[in-house]
DNA sequence: GGTAGACCTGGACGC
DNA sequence: GCGTCCAGGTCTACC
């Protein structure tokens, strides 16, 4: 049997490269960006007929040949039709297929920064667990530190293609490993608990991702419920509602304080910088996030080049607050 | 409601 | 090469 390979046809507005490299977990593993082909590898976890999972290795590219440009997803493996609708669902999560042109010009019509870029969607994982364990690691630690605890999580624990890449580990494999393993095998720290405990919470339902990315659920609803859940505070709950789509919130950090200072110029305390910031995004609405993001990730390119040209174990590892400061 | 201190890792720095 | 300090967001105890 031959691999699979799969066509899919995004907005006509949509570029890999950019729409990929558009925020930080593009650098983080199981995601291989490759600058030279403009590819992103990564592996993704599959289910098989008995519902065992099946990681399986998947590059995807843009065809730029056409005047739609179509993407191609190429996978290690023969896939099953309910794989192939799976990896689909999966990509489609991933690059925000979702956001339709017309959002896009919603978006830039509230912010008319980034309308000459096209800038509008955000890179982000192929499931919400993924995303708010990758959100977990973010927090209370340093760029390189999440880069290595990712990295060790899909080493340690994820399963692996047949290609030899490691997937990032399911909620049930979390679910059922031991505290000290995390933390000594893949130096989490005091994080193992908690992520073991946000495993159980996804496996028994209890984190309901149809729930939370309905539409019809109020942000205001979806912001404190993910504030009930081990590890989430405000800030991490402001991202894995960007994560989700909802970008009325922003996730102020250390970061945000450091571009209020540097960028936006403000002075005062870190509390009035934060009180700035939040006066500054108001306008943006229910986009404001994306224009503090996109405020963000100008800065980081005009350090470092477009992100496209970043490289996960060179460019990507020195994103450090002390690097960034000049 | 606000605040102080602990949590853990790894990088920076001084010796 | 070793020891110490510090950054980073969340959680708990306390006022």
């Amino acid at each position: 049997m031959t691999n699979t390979r799969l066509t899919i046809r995004p907005p006509a507005d949509f570029d890999l490269a950019r729409d990929v490299c558009s925020y930080g977990y593009f650098l983080l593993a199981p995601n291989h960006w490759d600058p030279e082909t403009r590819s992103l590898f990564r592996v993704l976890t599959l289910y098989g007929d008995q519902g065992k999972p099946a990681p399986t290795t998947c590059r995807i590219s843009q065809t730029k040949s056409t005047k739609i440009p179509a993407l191609t997803a190429r996978f290690d493996r023969a896939l099953t039709r309910a794989e192939q609708a799976l990896a689909h669902a999966q990509i489609t999560r991933m690059l925000s297929l979702g956001t339709t042109e017309a959002e896009t010009r919603d978006f830039h019509k509230t912010d008319r920064r980034w309308k000459k870029s096209g800038r509008a969607r955000l890179f982000r994982s192929p499931t919400l667990f993924e995303d708010i364990i990758k959100t977990v690691t973010s927090c209370n630690v340093a760029w390189p530190s999440t880069i290595t605890m990712n990295a060790r999580l899909c080493e340690v624990l994820g399963g692996r293609s047949s290609a030899g890449g490691h997937a990032f580990p399911t909620p049930a494999k979390l679910a059922r490993t031991r505290a000290p393993t995390l933390r000594s095998r893949c130096r989490v720290g005091y994080r193992d608990q908690r992520i073991i405990d946000l495993a159980k919470l996804y496996k028994n339902g209890t984190i309901d991702e149809a729930w939370l990315a309905s539409p019809d659920t109020p942000d205001d609803d979806a912001f404190k419920f993910l504030l009930t859940l081990p590890g989430v505070g405000p800030y991490a709950a402001g991202n894995i509602m960007q994560l989700l789509g909802r970008y009325s919130r922003l996730a102020l950090d250390t970061e945000s304080v450091r571009h209020g200072k540097s960028v936006l110029g403000y002075t005062g305390t870190d509390r009035a910088i934060l009180k700035q910031l939040v006066a500054h995004y108001e306008p943006f609405g229910d986009h404001k996030f994306r224009s503090y993001w996109f405020e963000l990730w100008d800065f980081y390119e005009s350090k470092k080049g477009p992100a496209h040209t970043w490289d996960r174990d060179t460019t990507g590892k020195t994103f450090t607050a002390a690097l960034l400061k000049d």
